[in-house]
DNA sequence: CGACTATATTTTTTT
DNA sequence: AATATAGTCG
């Protein structure tokens, strides 16, 4: 059935690698080690046991000296992940590498702000540099902003200050370092001052380093400084698998570059996928490493699937749709034809919005580049007025749920707010407002396609049910008679995600053609940003599995150009670019590509079905049996 | 007008 | 970091 042959492992084949992580966790004799762990390894487990371990050892001698065990992650999620399986402990403190570098520099002002009068002076040159040759345009408007802001930073910097790390995408204060600036000025101070090392060396003298082929290379490169200039009191461990290095801020050759004093602890297994799934991620990194896993023996066969369709198709959701009831029948599980219980990959974010119908929101808002973060992660003021309040007031009242009606309403409506009940105009019936502005709410029929954002947010503000945030005062009518003093206060919660961004030409004009699209869109989109959705992107559910994974592989609705499957699967020939960079043994656009494809295929712990739109279905289906990728028998058109 | 060069474009994550 | 396109040169 499969091109290859797997082999099979029993669940303890890698105890071996385990023992080497717990000899090199010696306080005698710490030694650094790079643990090679392919997808699904069982790689939060060594760390468990490791930590464990190493507590059961020296825990006692190395809480009474004060020292501890550093674990940092790239994610918060991944933190939180580790914690909850690790557990707690402030022996080994989990954290992301970003808080874990602010943490150790911030309160070393006087070096921070030395280091900023020192570097900011290139950055402006730079970027006035770049603006004098610079045409005028998007990239324009947000280098002029970056100038200002430059200029404005020295001037505050004229005098000591001192350091905030709270960035609000672009938009932040002059005393705010931004999320590159905390690892670069911590690589600089790792490397420059003794103080910082030997505080680190002390305090912690192993760390250890999750997803390590994703962190910061400059950094990565300052701790390898450390532990080369402190052998026999601190070590680095560093947990990772190079074929799954998918940000560009991540040391490419990671893993050659290991000193030979290091140990090199191997996991083979593969504990998540079936053994098809393991077979298919062997066979992609055949081309980068020799590294082969082992399915479990107690594992499934699983089932593979990729379906080709032409890039130019209609009906693309369609096509989608009958993969996942093809799926079905192969498998012989009905949750392919449900909805949440498949996990559907996409590599942008507007690419999802296409498939969940809230593209023109999303294209709305997109059109401001500042905007654009708090779009995808769902923190703007603006937009949560409708997540956070109106949906949810909407969805309690449908469903008849008067009790959560009220409590959504007395959280944060200014309406039931105490100060307001007490002054009512309506002493019979304070709650009278405030029945009135969900009647008049619920009328508009929100559920209707015809329902712009606009006549929701006019509804709000007309009742004063909500209070309405910053970025979309200007699109309502004069403010009514206040109620009461208080309900015009803001909500505090609003300010601090917006920041103090002054509307400008091309934000208002954004929000304006966002209120323009259907109020039906946000449910979908509250469902997307909160991640529990049938969607994710490629990058982001990196570290995390899904039963059902559909992975779609559409080069022609992509707008970034890192990545091209059409050129990984052959559909597509190699630019110059290409054989150049390959030539010169650098990362290729189809390296990049293939890693990624590796990332999204190994997710998956039954089954998996890729959906490739290309120019070319018989070159494409060609290549991925001559790869040996897939069979000729797990392709189908569609 | 053709050949060449310079520039804008996009994603992910981090408190 | 790859590529389309706008701009410039001969």
């Amino acid at each position: 059935m499969s091109p290859l042959a797997i082999e099979l492992g029993a669940p303890d084949t890698d105890r071996d690698a385990d023992l080497a992580i717990s000899a090199c966790l010696n306080p005698n004799d710490p030694k650094s080690f790079f643990l090679y762990a392919g997808a699904g390894s069982g790689k939060t487990r060594s760390l468990k046991e490791a930590l464990h371990g190493f507590r059961d050892k020296h825990g006692v001698e190395f809480r009474q000296a004060g020292k501890k065990v550093a674990v940092i992650t790239y994610t918060n999620a991944a933190a939180d992940e580790i914690a909850a399986r690790v557990g707690q402990d402030t022996l080994f403190p989990i954290s992301t590498i970003h808080s874990f570098c602010w943490s150790h520099i911030g309160t070393y002002y006087t070096d921070i702000q030395a280091w900023l009068l020192a570097t900011l002076p290139n950055d402006l040159a730079d970027l006035r540099q770049k603006q004098s040759k610079g045409r005028a345009g998007k990239a324009s408007d947000d280098r002029e902003r970056a100038i200002a802001a430059t200029i404005k930073r020295l001037e505050w910097l004229s005098i000591p200050r001192r350091f905030t790390y709270s960035p609000n995408g672009d938009n932040f204060g002059a005393d705010s370092l931004s999320h590159s600036e905390v690892l670069k000025i911590t690589a600089a101070f790792i490397l420059e001052k003794p103080a910082m090392q030997a505080v680190l060396v002390n305090k912690f003298p192993f760390l250890l380093i999750d997803e390590s082929q994703d962190t910061n290379k400059i950094l990565i490169d300052a701790f390898f400084a450390l532990a080369a200039a402190n052998k026999g009191k601190f070590a680095l461990g560093l947990f990772g698998d190079t074929m799954q290095r998918i940000y560009a801020d991540g040391l490419p050759d990671l893993g050659r570059n290991i000193p030979p004093d290091w140990a090199r602890p191997l996991k083979r297994m593969n504990h998540r996928s079936p053994q098809r799934v393991v077979q298919l991620g062997n066979s992609l990194r055949s081309a980068v490493d020799n590294q082969i896993q082992l399915a479990r023996n107690d594992s499934i066969v699983g089932t593979v699937r990729l379906f080709i369709v032409a890039a130019d198709a209609t009906d693309k959701p369609n096509k989608e749709r009958k993969a996942r009831e093809r799926m079905a029948e192969l498998c012989g599980d009905a949750g392919w034809k449900k909805d949440g219980t498949v996990k559907t990959l996409t590599l942008e974010h507007h690419m999802a919005a296409a498939r969940r119908g809230f593209v023109p929101m999303f294209q709305a808002l997109d059109k401001d580049s500042r905007l654009s973060t708090g779009l995808r992660t769902g923190e703007l003021a603006g937009l949560r007025l409708f997540t956070e309040r109106v949906a949810p007031l909407l969805a309690a009242s449908t469903a008849g749920d008067e009790f959560a009606v009220m409590a959504h309403l007395r959280k944060n409506s200014p309406l039931l707010k105490r100060s307001v009940l007490a002054n009512s105009s309506t002493p019979d019936d304070p709650l009278l407002p405030a029945r009135a502005a969900v009647g008049a709410l619920l009328a508009l029929g929100a559920e209707n396609p015809s329902t712009r954002l606009l006549d929701i947010l006019e509804c709000v503000a007309e009742h004063r049910l909500f209070e309405i945030p910053a970025a979309l005062r200007p699109f309502i009518e004069a403010e009514p008679v206040p109620v009461a003093p208080e309900t015009t206060v803001q909500n505090p919660e609003d300010n601090e995600t917006e920041g103090e961004a002054e509307a400008s030409p091309s934000s208002l004009q954004a929000w304006r053609a966002f209120l323009e699209t259907p109020y039906d869109q946000i449910a979908p989109y509250a469902e997307y940003i909160s991640n529990r959705g049938p969607f994710g992107t490629h990058q982001g559910v990196k570290g995390l599995q899904f039963d059902r994974v559909l992975v779609i592989l559409d080069d022609s609705e992509a707008r970034g150009f890192l990545f091209s499957y059409e050129k990984l699967f052959g559909a597509k020939p190699l630019s110059d670019q290409d054989r150049k960079n390959a030539a010169e043994g650098a990362d290729t656009g189809i390296d990049r590509t293939r890693r990624l494809l590796y990332v999204t295929c190994t997710r998956a712990e039954k089954s998996l079905a890729l959906v490739a739109y290309t120019e070319s279905p018989d070159t494409l289906a060609a290549a991925v049996v001559k790869q040996g990728w897939f069979s000729a028998d797990e392709l189908e058109r569609l």
